[in-house]
DNA sequence: AATGAATGAGCCTTCATTCAT
DNA sequence: GATGAATGAAGGCTCATTCAT
C-alpha cells in the first residue's frame, strides 16, 4: 500500500454508485491483472503490463487502486472467494456417502486445477501465493481456506471414526491434498520425467480415481482397525 | 550466461594452494547466493544483495561466475547433487526388503527437506524452480532427479508385481512423492491451518511413518489383487 | 529500440495545445543529444550525459523516445532530412545552366558543412556514422542521400554529355563530393597542418570556387573529347 | 597515461636487453592491439578483447604500457611512421616527371587504402583518429604526416608554377587529396548508393587514373593561364 | 475522473585499473 | 617478471510511483 494515498482508497462500495456497467476500466484493469499475476506472481508482474493489456494508462493502477500491493489484494481475495466457495465448498457439503464426497472433491480439485490444459486462474493466483506468499496471504486463508480444511477433516475423520482435530486425520487430509496437488505443482518435472503424459479430461479422471482409491485403501484399513 | 567469460571456469581444485581457507570470496558468494536465491527465487534476487552478503564488489559475481545464470546454475546443481546423489540415491540403492526401503526413504526425504524446521535450503530452491523454472532446470533434472524417479519406479514396481513404467506404478510413485512434497510446499499453508505444528525430528518421524502407513495400505491390497 | 513502448511515439502536432513552449523536455532533450551525439558518435555517447546537459531525468530519454537507439534515430534522421531535403535539394533542383548549378551546389554544401567555422552539426553526425555505422545509417541513406546522389549524377551526367550512371559520371562525382568532404572530414589534420587556415565564409566562398573551377576543367575538357 | 605507474614505464630501449626475439608477450600485445585498435578505434577497443587476443593476462597491458593510452601511443605512432615513411615518402621522392610522380602516389595512397578489401591497418588506425581524435594525434601529424604533406606541396606546387605555400597549392593538393580519401572514409556510403562497386585490384587502378586525370586537367589549364 | 509527463531508485553488466602474491 | 583476484565507477535500461493538469 506504501504511502497513503488520497484518491486510491476505493471499496467495492463504490461499484453501484453510478448504476450498472459503470467504470469499466476498473474492471478492465481488475480482469487483466488477474491474469498477468496468475501467469507470473505478484512479484514478476509489471503494473506497465496490466496497464497495457487492460488498455489503460499507466498511471491507472495507482489511481483506482491506490498501488500494486492494492490491486494484487483485491484480485486474490476474489479469486479465492471464488474457489473456495462456489468450487469447492458445495461440493464438500452436498448430502451423499462421505467416500463418494471424498471421490467427487478429488475430482473437482484435480479438474480445476489442471484442466483446459493448465491450472485455473484461481488456482494458479493461489499457487504463486504459495511460493511466495505476500502479505495477503493469511486474509485469503482465513475467509477461503480454512473453512473448507475444516470441512475437510470432517469428512476425512468420518470415514476414519476419529475426531476432526486428531492427528491421524489431519495427517490423512494432507496425504490426500499433497497427492491431489502434486500433479499442477511439479508439472515442470513431470512434463521432463514422463514426457508422453498429457493431462487430458479422461487421463485426470483417471487420476483422481487413482488417488481416491489410494487414500480410501488406508481410511477403511484404518477405520477396522481402531 | 551471456559471453562466454574467461575467468569463472574455476573447479576448486585449487582449493589447497594456501593450506586451508583459499579462495574464500569465492565460496563466500556461493554460500551468500545460495541462501537468497533459495528465500527468493532467481529471478527476485539482485546480485547485489548476494555480493554485500558476502561482504564482496558487486563485480565479483561477473568475475567468478561470468554473470548471475552462471553462479546460479553453480548453486543449483550443488545443492542437487547434494540431495539427489548423496543423500537419497544410497537410500534407494541399499539391499533391504522393498517395504524397508520405502519407509527408509520416506523418512530420508523429509528429515532432507524440512529436517531444520522449515523447507530446507535445496527444496526451496527447487520450490522456486517449480514455479517459474530457469534454463537450468532441465540439466538438474537430468542429472539428480530422473535416476532416483527411475529408481523409485523399480522399488514400488517390485512391490505392486508390476513393471516399472506401468501406468499404476508411476501414479502410485507419484502419489508418495505427492505426500512428501505436501510438507514443504504447502509449508505457508500449514503455519497458518496448523499452527500448533512444530516439525520437530520427532514430529517429522511421526509424518514419514504415516506416509509409509498410508502408502503401503495400497501397494499390499493392490498386489493381492493382481 | 527493443521492446515496443508504449509512449515516446510523438510526432510534435501538439505542439500547439499550451500555446507555445510545450512539450519543451522532449525538444530539450532531442538539441541536447544532437550536439553530444554529434560530437563523440553514437557508442560513446551516454544517456546520462544526454540527461544532464537537458537537465531532465535519467529515464526521460526512455520514455520519450523508447531507448538511446530511438532518441538518436530521431536525431540523425531529422538532421540528415534538414541538410538533405531542405538545403540541398531545392539547389540541385533549381532551373539554371548545369554549370552555375553544380557551382552553386558546391557553394551550398561547403557553407552548410563548416558554416559555422567548424564542421556543422549534421555533418558531425554523419562523420561518426561513417566510421562506425549504426542500423539507422540505411534509412538516412535512402531518406535524404540517394535522392541527391542521383540528382548529382544526372547534373553532372549532362555536363560530361554521358548518362547518370555510366562510370565515368559516378567517378566524377564522387571526385567532386570528395573535394568537398574533405575540409569537414580531414579538419582536425588541417588545423595541424594549416594553423593559418580560418574557415571564413569568405574564405569558404573562395575554396568553393576553387572546387568548382578545379571540377569543370575536367568535366569541360572531357566533354570535348567525347 | 593516467597515474604514474611505476612498471609501465617502458620504452622501446628495452627491446634489446635480451638479445633477440626477447619479450614475446610484448610484441604479441603490440599486434593484437594494433588489429583491434584498427577495427574498431581507440574509445571502443576493450583491454580485455586485446588480452584476449594476445593470450595475456588481463593485466599484462598495464604491467607493460602503463594503461590503455600507453598502448594505443605505441602501436599508432609505429604504425604511422610505418606508413608515412616507407610506403608514401618513397614514392613522393623518386625522381621522374612531376606528373607522373603525381599519379603514381595517387596509386600508392588507393591501394594502401583501399587494397584487399578494406584498408591497411595503418590507414585504419588514423582513419579513427581522424574521427575522434586522441591525443596522439598531434605527434603523429608532426611526425608521419607533415613531411608527406610538404612534399605534396612541392610536387603540385611544381606542376602549377606555384610556390608551396601558395594558397591556390594548398587548395589543389586538398582536392587531390579529398578525391582520394573519398573512396575509403565514405565507403560504408558507396556501398547503399553503388552497391555493384567492388573494389578489386583493376578497379582500384581504374579509380586512380581517373583521379589523376581528373586533378591534372586543373594543374594544366592552370598551369597555362598563370 | 483520468492522464501524459516526469522522476529517482534500482536492475544486471562491463569497464579500466590495481592489489597481493 | 607476471598474474589471478578483486575493485569502484559507470554503462543502458526498467521499475513503481507521483506530479500537474
Amino acid at each position: 500500500m506504501a504511502t497513503g494515498v488520497q484518491p486510491g482508497q476505493h471499496t467495492g462500495a463504490r461499484s453501484t454508485a453510478k448504476g450498472g456497467a459503470a467504470d469499466p476500466k476498473r474492471a478492465r484493469l481488475l480482469e487483466a491483472a488477474a491474469e498477468i499475476f496468475a501467469e507470473r506472481g505478484y512479484y514478476a508482474t509489471t503494473v506497465r503490463d496490466i496497464s497495457k493489456r487492460a488498455d489503460a494508462n499507466i498511471a491507472a493502477v495507482n489511481y483506482h487502486f491506490g498501488d500494486k500491493l492494492g490491486l494484487y489484494t483485491e484480485v486474490l481475495r476474489t479469486n479465492a472467494r471464488s474457489v473456495g466457495q462456489d468450487t469447492i465448498r458445495p461440493v464438500l457439503e452436498q448430502a451423499a456417502a462421505p467416500q463418494d464426497v471424498l471421490r467427487k472433491v478429488i475430482h473437482a480439485l484435480i479438474q480445476r486445477m489442471c484442466g483446459s490444459g493448465h491450472a485455473s486462474l484461481p488456482f494458479r493466483l493461489m499457487r504463486h501465493e504459495l511460493m511466495r506468499p505476500t502479505p495477503v496471504l493469511s486474509q485469503v486463508v482465513d475467509e477461503a481456506m480454512r473453512p473448507n480444511y475444516d470441512r475437510m477433516r470432517a469428512l476425512v475423520g468420518a470415514l476414519l471414526g476419529l475426531p476432526p482435530d486428531h492427528e491421524t486425520t489431519r495427517l490423512c487430509v494432507h496425504s490426500i491434498m499433497g497427492q491431489v496437488l502434486f500433479y499442477p505443482l511439479a508439472s515442470p518435472l513431470l512434463a521432463r520425467l514422463w514426457p508422453q503424459l498429457k493431462l487430458t479430461p479422461q487421463r485426470l479422471d483417471r487420476i483422481a480415481d487413482h488417488i481416491a482409491d489410494f487414500s480410501v485403501a488406508y481410511l477403511q484399513a484404518a477405520r477396522v482397525r481402531s
